[in-house]
DNA sequence: ATACGACTTCAAGTCAACTTGAGGTCAAGT
DNA sequence: ACTTGACCTCAAGTTGACTTGAAGTCGTAT
């Protein structure tokens, strides 16, 4: 089995050295042997790295996805997780979509500054008000 | 006009002390007084933070709001860049929805593993083959 | 007069996910 | 034998948006 210089995998998956490293460093990835000092990798980390891309676009944190892997390097994706996250993910689509709606609404807006339109003002009301606890969305 | 404490503001408003006097010392808001050494702050600054509220929402960072409002405290929000805003929005909803439609697909997926489900495999090399330079999502 | 508690300042710390920089190593090509 | 250049390590820096902590001030109620 052919292995790969980290040249070589940031070249296929356009994840940067530095990038690499740090992923091994946090157990993500890890190199089978070295040559010299360069780590040598097997080509599975590629889909390893797809993966963790993918996981990340999904919302998930770099600690999250440690955990979709087993102590043997399989992938475990638990389905209700991934349930849970498609439905912040769903939650997360409506609060940009009445976002998206109110950008244009505003734009559109005769009145001569936002502040004197109505739906701007709702608007305002509706984002301001929610949760004086916590602010941040769900899923980034 | 009645002026109001830091910790009104922080009531009403939902944002804390530190936050308020972080957004005062990046002049996104100003108190226009004091009592004693205590922050008086105009009512007013309660749409303020409503509108920084909303537009941290829509993904602008604390900088770009600051440059929303003129020398004299007004909003100016310039409806081209809102529109452009909101057609990244509108990219990010595309995303997150073929996202969710990815996820919903693998949980139900009655393939063993993940990796093995052929669709999942598509999937991956879709999220994973893009822009070898960037990675990030326009819009948080 | 004194205590209380709500505020104040300022510097430093936090978080995630990396990136940068200085200085070093090593295998392969000439 | 030497140069090249791709890699290495390790510590420290970066970013944005705050938060925390220690030590101090002040108005108001008792």
């Amino acid at each position: 089995m052919k292995l790969l210089d980290i040249g070589e995998i940031t070249e296929r998956s356009g994840v940067k050295p530095s990038t690499l490293r740090y992923y091994e460093e946090v157990g993500l990835i890890q190199s089978v042997t070295r040559h010299g000092l360069r780590r040598q990798y097997e080509p599975q980390t590629l889909t390893k790295l797809s993966l963790i891309a993918f996981a990340k676009s999904a919302g998930f944190s770099l600690a999250d996805i440690l955990g979709m892997f087993t102590d043997n390097g399989q992938l475990q994706f638990p389905r209700d997780q991934i349930r849970a996250r498609a439905d912040q993910i769903d939650q997360r689509i409506k609060e940009l979509t009445t976002l998206r709606n109110a950008l244009h609404h505003v734009a559109d807006c005769p009145a001569p500054s936002h502040l004197e339109c109505p739906s701007f003002q709702s608007l305002l009301k509706a984002t301001g008000k929610r949760s004086p606890a916590k602010k941040k969305p769900p899923a980034r």
